[in-house]
DNA sequence: GTCGATACAT
């Protein structure tokens, strides 16, 4: 039915202006289309009524209010408006700066200036507001400028809308400077100042600021606590946290539902699992949010399987608790805990974003098992990742970790658009193959192709360098990196150059390096000082060295044992036993060698003499044969890498008995014809087992590759892509 | 007739 033709001509008589007026106005509220509206604005002009500006607007805000709004419909609608009332046209300002445009709001206030429409102190906030979400910094100031030279500025409402403008465009310092004018500031205000603090990352100035609401007449709300304690979880800072709930319970504040689930994101996000607990099982109904916040903070406390009981218990499963829980094993070193759960996902139909696969690639790295890698690219090529940029950069990272080092540069190959990660990661990539050549070629063509480096770059170059033995070049990497590209040197950078100096036996010049450095050296670089005093026999400095690393860390067992063997070199027994004592009343145990070798997709791990796999009498068998073979080609068990006082015959099992030869031997059992065979090693590979797997590769013709802890060793006809050199 | 409107997780 057209609507037009029902409408009987206008009679001029209020009574009937009276009702048209209130009916078009029902119709307007209702209406919930544009075509509807411009039907209604007919005949409003039929009507003779066009020239009611109270109508007028309850159009434009109804154009602003539909489920698919038009705000150029309203402006227009606006614009034909003859000298609209103030109230009027804030109403329409109001709208617009709530909308999904709130530029649109300035847009109109530029017209309304333009065309001599009344502008009153009421039109302020909106139009602040506006400044507020865009954020529009020169606009806001523009109307500062005019709130004060009409004297709106001394209204508290367009006082506290600058306040959350200055906030919202960075200009903290304005926006407290305007707050500490203010003669009369409501819990609105003081909110909106605190607010804007938390929105800057200045954490630090709330307390004091809640301090000096609470010696005013103002009563802090459980609003603004949420806020500010949601605020202290994402910047991590617990202590704050922690003196907010504290001042919560001290003042009597209601804990309301949002209150609680802001403290217990607060706690979780802080690692402050206990507190976070107690909160959490009181909480009713536990919402996804929550609960994903709690998987998330069990498995950065280390505490995998508490993230996990949580998990179970959610009745409700969405895509980001999915994805926590996944990216909480591959980063809790339960990689293939992940991958079975990223499975699970799959088989129940979740489809998996951007952020699951980066986590459930990550997994696949630190798996390092090539059928799972293959596995996952597959999956990403058919679902449309492939052309995802983070995603290619952790595919390359995952191949690097696999020790498929050509399907890493494939993967390089394959993205055009490289970024500085990109770059970083191929170049990591030669760096932990221990080919350095192809890293520095590499960094050459980035800089050919202007990007940048970043300080990730550079630990790729030095740490190339410093496992290829280029003291020099990495020397000259260092210098370019402060002088070339204005880049300060973080402690991984000084690490590796302890170790580039380090391992070339420039022991002197590696500790100069760490007495130079601006930051004190962590565990690692005395650690890293320490191995290398190891590899040359020094004892004086490696004392030195291990007992820095003691202070640092009391529980570090290569420490103990490094300090141990040194002692009994120069036979002094007392101090041996005193180290023993020490680490027995600690409780320092030797973290156990563990080696995972992967053979037609299955991963089987061996502990140092470990007894526990279902072939263990063959493999054993195997090893006894593997030794006379080897012994044949010129095979010596090398007893200075025992590092435990045993006798001879102990010492040689416990030596033969390493995880990695038990994984080969397990491989060379089980191996088709022509594969090679991977092994990854959780510690760093021993001399003994170094010469062990190159007279393998040659009496066997095969190809081994191990990753250790900090790199590959490539066998080949008994030679290792190290050079010996690790 | 005006300002904020709580929590929000990978």
């Amino acid at each position: 039915m057209n609507v037009m033709t029902t409408i009987p001509q206008p009679i001029i008589s209020s009574t009937v202006h009276v009702n048209h007026y209130n009916q078009l106005l029902t119709t307007l509220s209702a209406a919930s289309s544009l075509s509807h509206l411009k039907q209604v604005h007919a005949r409003i002009i039929r009507l003779g009524l066009d020239r009611s500006n109270s109508l007028l607007i309850k159009l434009a805000v109804s154009a602003c209010t539909l489920s698919s709004p038009s705000f150029d419909y309203a402006l227009s609608a606006f614009y034909q408006m003859h000298n609209p009332e103030p109230h009027l046209s804030n109403k329409l300002l109001r709208e617009l700066s709530r909308s999904i445009k709130p530029e649109k709001a300035l847009l109109a206030y530029a017209k309304m200036r333009e065309k001599g429409f009344v502008v009153d102190s009421f039109s302020l906030p909106p139009l602040l507001k506006a400044s507020t979400r865009i954020p529009a910094l020169s606009e806001g100031m523009e109307l500062h400028g005019f709130a004060t030279k009409l004297d709106f500025v001394s209204d508290p409402f367009v006082q506290t809308g600058l306040v959350a403008m200055y906030s919202a465009c960075g200009h903290i310092e304005d926006a407290r400077m305007m707050f500490d004018k203010m003669p009369e500031r409501d819990v609105v205000a003081w909110n909106m100042m605190i607010d804007g603090y938390c929105g800057n990352g200045r954490y630090n100035d709330v307390l004091p600021l809640i301090e000096e609401m609470k010696r005013s007449d103002v009563k802090p709300d459980e609003k603004i606590f949420s806020t500010v304690v949601s605020a202290c979880g994402r910047a991590g800072n617990l202590e704050f946290g922690k003196a907010f709930h504290e001042f919560i319970t001290e003042n009597k504040v209601v804990i309301d539902y949002n209150l609680q689930c802001s403290l217990v994101i607060m706690y979780a996000g802080c690692c402050s699992m206990d507190m976070a607990a107690n909160i959490f099982k009181k909480l009713s109904p536990k919402n996804i949010v929550v609960s994903t916040a709690m998987i998330t903070g069990y498995s950065k406390a280390g505490r995998i399987d508490d993230a996990r009981l949580i998990f179970d218990q959610m009745t409700e499963k969405d895509l980001i608790c999915w994805s926590a829980m996944i990216s909480g094993y591959a980063e809790r070193g339960q990689p293939q805990k992940a991958l079975q759960l990223f499975d699970k996902m799959l088989t129940l139909g979740v489809k998996p974003d951007q952020v699951t696969m980066l986590s459930v690639i990550s997994a696949c790295a630190s798996l390092g098992a090539v059928h799972n890698a293959l596995k996952i690219q597959s999956y990403v090529d058919e679902n449309r990742f492939s052309g995802v940029l983070p995603v290619n950069n952790a595919l390359i990272d995952m191949y690097a970790k696999c020790g498929e080092l050509d399907r890493a540069k494939q993967v390089f190959t394959r993205v055009h658009r490289r970024n500085v990660i990109t770059w970083s990661s191929m170049i990591g990539a030669y760096a932990v193959h221990g080919d350095a050549i192809n890293a520095l070629d590499l960094f050459h063509e980035m800089k050919n192709q202007k990007t940048a480096p970043n300080e990730v770059t550079f630990v790729g170059l030095l740490y190339a360098c410093s496992h290829a033995g280029l003291v020099e070049e990495g020397r000259k990497i260092f210098a370019s990196m402060v002088n070339d590209y204005n880049l300060t040197p973080k402690r991984e950078h000084y690490g590796c150059m302890v170790d580039l100096y380090g391992r070339a036996n420039l022991l002197k010049e590696a500790l100069e390096v760490i007495e130079q450095m601006p930051m004190a050296p962590n565990v690692v670089i005395w650690g890293s000082l320490m191995a290398a005093c190891r590899i040359y026999n020094e004892t004086e400095l490696g004392e030195f060295a291990a007992k820095r690393v003691l202070e640092l860390d009391p529980y570090h067992d290569g420490a103990h044992i490094f300090l141990s063997n040194i002692y009994a070199k120069g036979k002094k027994w007392e101090n041996v036993g005193e180290i023993r004592k020490l680490m027995q009343n600690k409780g320092v145990v030797k973290q156990r060698g563990s080696s995972r070798i992967e053979l037609d997709g299955e991963i089987h791990e061996f502990l140092t003499a470990d007894k526990n796999h279902a072939r263990v009498d063959e493999i054993y068998e195997k090893l006894d044969a593997v030794v006379s073979e080897l012994e044949v080609a010129g095979y010596t068990p090398n007893m200075s890498c025992v590092l435990v006082d045993l006798d001879e015959d102990e010492k040689t099992k416990a030596l033969l008995w390493h995880s990695e030869k038990l994984a080969l031997c397990f491989g060379l059992l089980r191996r088709k014809r022509g594969s090679c065979i991977r092994i990854i090693k959780n510690l760093r590979v021993c001399e003994d087992c170094h010469n062990f797997m190159k007279l393998a590769s040659k009496v066997y013709g095969i190809q081994i590759v191990v990753r250790d802890r900090t790199r590959f060793h490539r066998y080949e006809d008994g030679v290792c892509s190290c050079k010996d050199y690790w």
